[in-house]
DNA sequence: ATACCTTTTCATCGATAGTGAACGACATCC
DNA sequence: GGATGTCGTTCACTATCGATGAAAAGGTAT
C-alpha cells in the first residue's frame, strides 16, 4: 500500500479553499480562515493566487469559483466514453418515462453520477451532475456492484463500509450479496428508499464485453413509482436503454 | 492593479499540471515532465498529491481528471441565477427550433458558455459549456457589450484585444461600436461566421434592472440559417426566451 | 539476459509558504 | 464624532517544505 509518499501541504489547503468556497457558495478571506482554521494572511495568499490564475473570481470582495471549473468538469464528462455514447439515449430514456433518468459510473468505490436527464418531473433527492453516492444504497451502484469482480465489492464495502441511510438500507454484506445475486437474475437493480426517504429508483447495468461500464435509472418518488403498473413500464424502459448503449458501443 | 502580491507556486503549478492532462485527456508522470519542463520527482509529487485528495483518478499508470471536477463545476453553474431560471427556457428554444442553444455570462472580460442546449442538430463550432471565447466575435458576447457600461467595454478591448478569427471578425473599435449601437436598437446580436467560419448565430441580451446578466443565442451551420425564411423565425424565438427569462427574474 | 522504458523513493538544499503584527478602509455603535 | 470592530491587504522573518538529481524498483519488449 503506497499511501505514506509525501504529498504537498500547499496544494491540498488550495483545494480545501475550494471546497469551503463551494459549501460557502462565496467567501471572503476571513471567512475562509476562520472556516478552515488558517491565519488570514495565509487564506490571502491562496485566495489571490487562485484569483491570478483564473479559478477564482472576485465580486464586491467575495470570492466564488470561476466558470474554469465548469470547462474543467465539462472536460472530465466527456473523458468517459459512457457519457458520449449514452447521453442522448439517457434524455431520450427521461422523456420516454417522464421521470429524473441518470448516467452513473463507478470511481473510486463510489458512484458518480456523469449525466442527470430531467423531463420536467421534481427530481428531488435525485443525485446531480458530479454528486458521488455510496453503491450499496443506490439503485444504480447495486446494478453497478452485482457486475464487479467480488474481490473489488470486498474492497469497496471495505473501504466504505455499509452505512445507514434509512429503514431501508442494506447494511449486512450478506444481504448485499443476495441482492446483487438478485440483480445480475433480473438485471435490474431497485432502490426501494435506501439512500431517501421518499425515493424509488429502479436501475440497469451497462454492460460491454462482460464489463460494467456504467449503470442508468429512473428515479421518482415512491408514491408514483409503487403504482404497479408503472413498474413494468419503468423496469423495461430502462433495460432497453442500457441494451441501446450496449449496442452503440459494439457497433456506431 | 495590485498584480504584485505574491502567489504560491506549487498551487500555480498544481493548475498547470490539471490544465495539462485537460489537454493530454491522460497522462503519467514522465509526460507531464515533459509537456511543462519539470522535473520527473515533481510532476510525480504533484499528481500523487492530487490523487489522494481525490481530483486525479489513476487508470493503469495513467492519471485522469477525477469526477470531483464535475461536482465544482455543477456548483459553479448553479451559482448563476440566470442558469437556474433560464435553463429550462433554452432547453425550449432549442427543441423549438431545432438548433444549438446556449447561454453565456460574462466573465473576466469573455463570454462563458453555461448551458449548451443540443436539439439534436450538428452543433460543429458552437460553444460547449464552459468554454470561454472573446465577446467581439461572437453574438452572445456582442449582446453582452452592448449593454455593458461604456468603461467596462473599453476595459475588455484593452485587455483581450480585437483579435481576428476569420475574415468576418470586427477588429476595429469603431466598427464594433456601431455594431453595438445597432444591437441595442434590434434586439439582436449576429454573429455571420466572425469567429469561425461556417458558423452563424443569432443571440439577445437578458436584462434584468438595466443590468445584463447573460445572452441566449442559436447557432448552426450557415447555410440553413441564411435561408431568407428562417432569419425572422429564429431571432424572435431568441428574443422571446430572452424575455421570458426576464419575466422569470421579475416575478418567479 | 539485455536494454530501455516507466514509476517511485530518498537525502540534500535553497526557495518559499506560512505566520503574526501592522496598516488603511470601511462600517457600526454609543 | 469618537471609539470599536471587522475587513482586506502588506510586510519582513524564518522554519518548513517543495523541488531536485540520482538511483532504486517495476515492467515490457528485444
Amino acid at each position: 500500500m503506497g499511501g505514506t509518499t509525501k504529498t504537498i501541504g500547499a496544494v491540498e489547503r488550495a483545494f480545501e479553499i475550494i471546497e469551503a468556497i463551494e459549501r460557502l457558495e462565496s467567501a471572503g478571506a476571513s471567512a475562509i480562515a476562520d472556516e478552515l482554521s488558517l491565519s488570514k494572511s495565509t487564506a490571502y495568499t491562496h485566495l489571490h493566487t487562485l484569483q491570478e490564475i483564473g479559478y477564482l473570481r472576485k465580486e464586491d470582495g467575495h470570492y466564488r469559483l470561476s466558470g474554469d471549473f465548469l470547462r474543467l468538469g465539462t472536460a472530465v464528462q466527456q473523458g468517459f466514453p459512457v457519457y458520449r455514447r449514452g447521453r442522448s439515449h439517457v434524455e431520450e430514456l427521461a422523456d420516454r418515462t417522464g421521470e429524473r433518468a441518470n448516467l452513473v459510473v463507478e470511481e473510486r468505490g463510489k458512484g458518480t453520477c456523469v449525466h442527470a436527464a430531467n423531463a420536467g418531473g421534481a427530481a428531488d433527492g435525485a443525485m446531480t451532475r458530479g454528486e458521488r453516492r455510496h453503491m450499496h444504497a443506490t439503485a444504480t451502484g447495486k446494478a453497478l456492484l452485482a457486475h464487479l469482480p467480488e474481490d473489488r465489492v470486498d474492497e469497496i464495502v471495505e473501504t466504505h463500509g455499509l452505512p445507514s441511510f434509512t429503514d431501508h438500507t442494506i447494511t449486512s454484506r450478506e444481504a448485499l450479496e443476495s441482492e446483487l445475486a438478485e440483480i445480475r437474475e433480473t438485471g435490474i437493480a431497485i432502490d426501494a428508499e435506501e439512500s431517501i426517504l421518499g425515493l424509488r429508483c429502479f436501475a440497469a447495468p451497462i454492460l460491454v464485453e462482460e464489463t460494467v461500464i456504467g449503470s442508468v435509472s429512473v428515479s421518482g418518488p415512491s408514491r408514483q413509482f409503487t403504482d404497479p403498473d408503472r413498474e413494468p413500464e419503468l423496469t423495461e424502459a430502462v433495460r432497453e436503454t442500457a441494451n441501446v448503449i450496449e449496442l452503440d458501443f459494439v457497433f456506431g
